[in-house]
DNA sequence: ATCATTTGCCTAAAAACTTTAGGCAAATGC
DNA sequence: GCATTTGCCTAAAGTTTTTAGGCAAATGAT
């Protein structure tokens, strides 16, 4: 009997390498089991359960978006910080759909404490600061943002721009320029 | 032996409700024939599958939703129907939740050519009637007012915005204040 | 009204996934 | 070298999906 080495990290990295193959929705403890070549069993000593698993990889998930976007973010300010976040949610999803399928599970109010969560609303407002906007206008902009980058990569990873012109990079890019132009303009009440 | 008078519209329907109850990724073909009060196998001779199932909710959810968008936008121009357009979105999902997921279901080609989903460009083609676009730039605005409803739709669903103020509601006029302001002074590219 | 046909829900059964309980052997530590 | 801990195992029960074939109720023709 052969250890293989099991550790609850290795299989949450194992399962999100699985739901970006197979997307987010096939991936089961048994899938990863047979990945490890282990029987099913196995894995309930390292995930209390499935469901589990699948926080895990939506947590792995929004720590490495967070991380990605802290790299894009730093020394950028404005407009320029504006689009490198946007792009990091864009190409992060294009990369890794099942990953950014999972990062969209619902947490419990526990997982959600402890995840990434906060340093994503950090960052955009980290951006807001090269705009003029200040309290409660800044939050309406961060929960704007959060929106539109969101909304946007779901329905372009869902196909809804695919086979018509003019294509998802130019409307992206349009779009963060409409954004810009909004947030250096935001209307009063 | 009594006949319970199952038909396909029947079982989505009440799929429909049990999304809406216990979430959509709880719906289940035994869940549905334990409503039903009938034997699992019943249920196959009107849905081809447990897929078919969750396409004809996902189907419905989009018909709901196109149907009560047309309401909305009758006899409404400009502002007044993209607020209008915008609450329809926001509403559904909250008296739907399980409906609303359903609606956001990865469908197949073919089921998206059947469903109600042109329509839903088209109702947001004719708020921008209101605006002074012209192509590509309507194109993009389509984008990214269905990017915004469903990505707000969407975060408020998961929690997002509770339990931090401002309230959602205020977030939520502001912002469609400012896709206004933005659809009338578009940017140029 | 009787009989044939169709239809609707049934039982049975196989396959896959989830989860718990208890066991043996390998790794670890004294 | 031995005791303890740990890791993966077998076994087994429960749930869901799906197919195949059967009987009874509804339907419709004579």
């Amino acid at each position: 009997m052969v250890r293989v080495g099991l550790t609850t990290e290795r299989l949450v990295q194992a399962g999100a390498e699985l739901a970006d193959e197979v997307g987010f929705d096939q991936v089961t403890v048994s899938a990863l089991a047979r990945r490890f070549d282990v029987k099913v069993a196995s894995l309930y000593s390292h995930l209390k359960n499935s469901q589990d698993l699948k926080t895990g990889i939506a947590l792995l998930a929004l720590e490495e978006l967070a991380d990605r976007g802290a790299a894009a973010l730093a020394g950028r300010a404005g407009k320029d910080a504006l689009i490198a976040l946007a792009n990091v949610y864009r190409d992060y999803a294009a990369e890794h759909p099942g990953r950014y399928a999972a990062a969209q599970l619902r947490l419990t109010p526990e997982a959600a404490a402890a995840s990434a969560g906060s340093r994503h609303s950090q960052m955009t407002r980290a951006i807001l600061r090269g705009y003029d906007l200040t309290e409660p206008d800044q939050t309406h902009a961060v929960r704007l943002l959060g929106s539109v980058f969101h909304g946007y990569v779901s329905l372009e990873l869902a196909g809804g721009f695919s086979h018509s012109a003019p294509d998802s990079q130019e409307t992206w890019t349009r779009i963060l320029d409409g954004l810009d132009a909004l947030l250096r303009n935001w209307p009063a009440p």
